[in-house]
DNA sequence: CAAAAAATGATAGACGTCTATCATTTTAGC
DNA sequence: GCTAAAATGATAGACGTCTATCATTTTTTG
């Protein structure tokens, strides 16, 4: 009725605990046949190394390392906080973040060079859509340390799993809340995007496009701004554009920098339907104030628990927990969560 | 820099182990001023318990108890599946749950005696509105065995706490999906609900009229329908009320029993816009074939999580674990998550 | 077949906590 | 001050795993 422990299975395997531990732990000095008989008598006993235990005997300590995009980006900002708290949270484990200039290939190169031969247990990394990593990342991985994208993707082979949400399915979404909200009325949709380059902005834009093109005729889409996630930059843009298409009826804004989005906005008299990524605390009181209407959000406290315990799983050598998928979450003025102080009872 | 061990903390307090041990354990047989010293070690050290190395001592293993309605709701369905599977994947876990009578207070009652006595770690209950079930509530806690409501809330003072949405929320945040999407025009909205006994239903519908009559005046809500939550009741009573109303704009039901309202919708010409609760199989469908249009859920998964995460912490005897407020999440046709084969990489 | 190399076995100590037992010291009661 | 009761100390063993060491057996090599 207990779940069996290595005594048990060397036991099964008519070995000694030693070569039992030699096998599960890989430590050499095995023969094939004994190999065999151990890896049989795990399956067949449903083996499941007892971490605690293991950890309790090494005093075994966890430091992952998160590379995050520098600058002052509230997303990201967010980011910091969760992982700050999230290290104090968990046992045995030691979070550190290193912040890196954004879309700057090679300064992330340089970061994760310097990573190679620390004490390290597992890297998260904002992903770039480039290939020049390549020999970084796998160096890290060919020396057993996980590394994970995170929120934008890495080339599928150069990470063992991406955390993050579908973003064409995030841009799919905010098309559909509002194409639904012009009621089968015709529209003018001004989309905002930081930069193109990034993998995540063009992937918004595409599910975007396509789902107004199937399913909204009646919508017509502006020329996309280009705001480099710039407040001051997108502010201009957008005055600019309010003041020459006065009928915009919907705005999409699929980057950073709503800060701007903002100021442009208070500054008119129309009222636009407005879509905008991430709740971050500006987002949160223009939501409330009726400023935006939607605000499309990627959990992100979700998603640095996610990238934790996988890989936690990956170097303990565990079944990795059963992925919920992260997805974008729909906020509006109604279902906002809690400030943080007040405590659910 | 390594955590305070209990040896540690009886070095500072000036005792020995057993005394700190009794002290921390209440095992009594201590004088107040050993009491005191050890207090003071603990709160000055920062001595947590390592749960794992108690664990292991002790072989420990929790068992939860989850109180369910039974009969054939698909969302109850679900829950009984995410119970499942938890209680495989959890360590030192073993989960049971028991079918009830659905908003039988004595049935529930009942039950709740029946595990007085019983080995076990913690309840989880999905909550009724009485107050009649105070003192078996009561006696399970007095006993050491928290309490939790599920999804439906039980009186404040009879559980440790509540795990589930805020329905008032909810109910606005259907309201304003929908009547976003009328697009400034007028409307007709029909509204559905299982049981107005229900606190869940109640509460949804209040959050519903009140964002309706406070930012959608040019709305007119038809009579409430009550289904039972019944899906023959549900067929019927919709073909009806669609035949004498061929123009009503839009749906909302609170409650269960949508596979009723799908049948009724599908018989019909008309396409009103349709948002339900709970984003069971039937329901994905639905919102894959654009019969309904918006699936606000509750994410159950989170839910159970939750709410083992709290039980485990309140009978470990430890800070619970910061508490993200489960919050109503919204799915269109673009954000459905993937089956849950199509592992993600 | 002997010597070297490889594989295996046996076992002790550590990790932090819990439980239990027994000896010793301190306090309270009279 | 003596006895009984209460409080404290000391310590061993268990939980499951890891690390390490040393002895012993088996296999390989020439």
């Amino acid at each position: 009725m207990h779940s069996p422990t290595l005594t048990d299975v060397a036991r099964a395997a008519g070995v000694s605990y030693a070569t039992a531990d030699r096998v599960v732990n890989r430590r050499g000095s095995v023969s094939e046949k004994a190999m065999r008989k151990v890896n049989a008598a795990v399956t067949d006993l449903g083996y499941i190394r007892n971490v605690a235990a293991a950890n309790l005997s090494q005093k075994r300590t966890y430091r992952f390392v998160f590379l995050l995009p520098d600058g002052p980006n509230a997303f990201f900002q967010t980011i910091r906080q969760i992982i700050k708290a999230q290290g104090q949270t968990r046992e045995n484990t030691t979070l550190d973040h290193i912040d890196v200039p954004a879309f700057d290939e090679d300064a992330l190169r340089a970061h994760l060079a310097g990573l190679r031969g620390q004490k390290i247990d597992g890297v998260a990394v904002v992903g770039l859509d480039a290939n020049g990593l390549a020999p970084e990342l796998n160096g890290l991985q060919g020396q057993g340390v996980p590394v994970v994208s995170l929120i934008s993707d890495l080339p599928h082979d150069q990470r063992a799993a991406y955390i993050g949400i579908d973003n064409i399915a995030a841009g799919k979404t905010a098309a559909r809340l509002l194409g639904l909200a012009h009621g089968g009325q015709p529209g003018l949709v001004q989309l905002l995007a930081g930069d193109l380059t990034a993998r995540d902005h063009r992937d918004r834009l595409e599910g975007f496009q396509q789902v107004i093109a199937a399913d909204f005729p009646a919508i017509t889409l502006l020329p996309l701004i280009e705001g480099r996630d710039d407040n001051v930059l997108i502010q201009k843009a957008m005055t600019d554009r309010l003041a020459t298409h006065p009928d915009i009826s919907a705005i999409y804004s699929l980057g950073a920098g709503n800060s701007g989005l903002i100021d442009a906005l208070i500054a008119q008299p129309q009222r636009p339907l407005v879509a905008v990524h991430e709740l971050v605390a500006h987002a949160k009181t223009a939501l409330t104030d009726g400023l935006f209407h939607f605000v499309i959000d990627q959990r992100p406290e979700e998603e640095i628990d996610a990238a934790l315990n996988l890989m936690r799983a990956l170097i303990d050598n565990v079944p990795p927990p059963p992925t919920k998928p992260i997805l974008p979450t729909i906020y509006l003025r109604d279902n906002l969560p809690p400030h943080p102080e007040q405590e659910s009872i």
